[in-house]
DNA sequence: GCTAGAATGCAAACTATTTATCATTTCATG
DNA sequence: CATGAAATGATAAATAGTTTGCATTCTAGC
């Protein structure tokens, strides 16, 4: 349930095997412990790093302490794009959810590549762009359809990238991205099933026939969302 | 009142001013008058567009035919970056508001451009990135915070990049970039003015003080912001 | 299998926001 | 400077979403 990294392409996707196997060459490789933190949001430091094994967890914390996940990053994906490109810090914090091997490559080195392979900047723009999209649809989609058509086209984005039935995430996880809470989900979900849409279960949601979804929510959608052609 | 445009830099900004004469060298320089319709949403055509002189206007539409404008583009500013590296379709509706010129560059000599001259990719990277982040921050302002944050936010944010004290915009702008209506919009607006924070006019907002708002908003919030060093 | 913790289901009271109106103020324009 | 359109101010009723609280169901791990 992540809009940063679930609509975008994955960099391998992106940019051909051999330039990849150059970052990767790049990289220095490694350890961190599950729960070990990474960055916190705020650090000046700057650099590109790449996961090979294991997930992290990319979150806010508000002073009252309390973290909000926003993402978690596994194999292929990356981060630090912002402090390279942007001149931002880090702008999350980043901790290992289990044991993971990760790559980084410095800011100088990184900036090298990038003038001997312009493909790599090419690859960071597609997806940037592709990224930026999709949270502007999203942020759209905030602003003109009520809440069961976002959970709906949520659910119904993800069968789709996925190519499962099964949607594995909490309600709690939904009501984070959808920015409501689980009880307003509840709502939700509970009518969508009363309609025979999906089935609810624990810590995952069944769309059973995800074309009979995706005509409840073409009926009642006003702006048709556009796909993209591959671009490579 | 936009969020794709405004945090965002200028091109002309981040690209040094001999590249940008390379692009603008390679423009086709064409006029449109007031109302015309320059590109609609889901066409197929690519290509990158900078605007010399003129507004347009950047919009969507329902089915229901209703129009919302997402923002304004003025001299200096540009669109269609996503058709050429995103492999997207037109994505939103541009219309002239008043009589313009805009010089279109193909997507083949566009992408050859970039080829020669990798500082044009460097910069729309920058620049993509760093609209991703201020989409994602407002969107987690959108989850965390409420509408009276949001709203002082906005104005200071708005101030603090103009350098003027005058935030000339209609209350139902604010309330679109907001995604809320114009009676909410009002009703905070009113609270702000009543604790001396700021005035309300016709078409324009008075934030005589900025460092009060700021710390106004400083003293309810929960995330503090990042910002950015300049990057080049 | 049991059991504790996690996730869900649900209801009631409360709050924020919208919808629908209408009066008032402001401004551009003839 | 009169006038009409545009923008704002304000209010009431309706609705959507939140908060709180607790009961129930599920599942991993012993």
């Amino acid at each position: 349930m992540d809009l940063l990294q679930s609509n975008s392409p994955a960099l391998a996707e992106v940019l051909d095997a051999e330039t990849m196997e150059v970052i990767e060459h790049h990289c220095t490789w490694r350890w961190f412990d599950a729960g070990q933190i990474i960055h916190l949001r705020g650090d000046r430091t700057h650099g590109f790093s790449l996961i090979r094994s294991g997930r992290v967890s990319v979150s806010n914390v508000g002073l009252d302490g309390s973290e909000v996940t926003n993402s978690v990053l596994g194999p292929g994906q990356w981060y630090g794009e912002f402090t390279l490109f942007a001149g931002l810090p880090r702008t999350h914090n980043i901790s290992a959810l289990e044991e993971v091997e990760i790559g980084t490559v410095k800011e100088k080195v990184f900036k090298r590549l990038c003038d001997e392979h312009p493909a790599i900047l090419k690859a960071l723009l597609t997806i940037s762009l592709r990224r930026s999209y999709g949270l502007v649809e999203f942020l759209d989609s905030l602003r003109r359809q009520p809440l069961d058509m976002r959970v709906a086209q949520l659910l119904l984005n993800h069968v789709r990238n996925s190519q499962q039935s099964e949607v594995d995430c909490k309600q709690e996880d939904l009501a984070f991205t959808l920015g409501v809470t689980r009880v307003s989900i509840g709502k939700v979900l509970s009518k969508l099933e009363q309609a025979g849409l999906i089935h609810r279960g624990y810590g995952k949601i069944t769309v059973a026939d995800p074309s009979l979804l995706a005509s409840w929510v073409e009926d009642r959608r006003l702006v048709t969302p556009l796909s993209a052609t591959s671009s490579r």
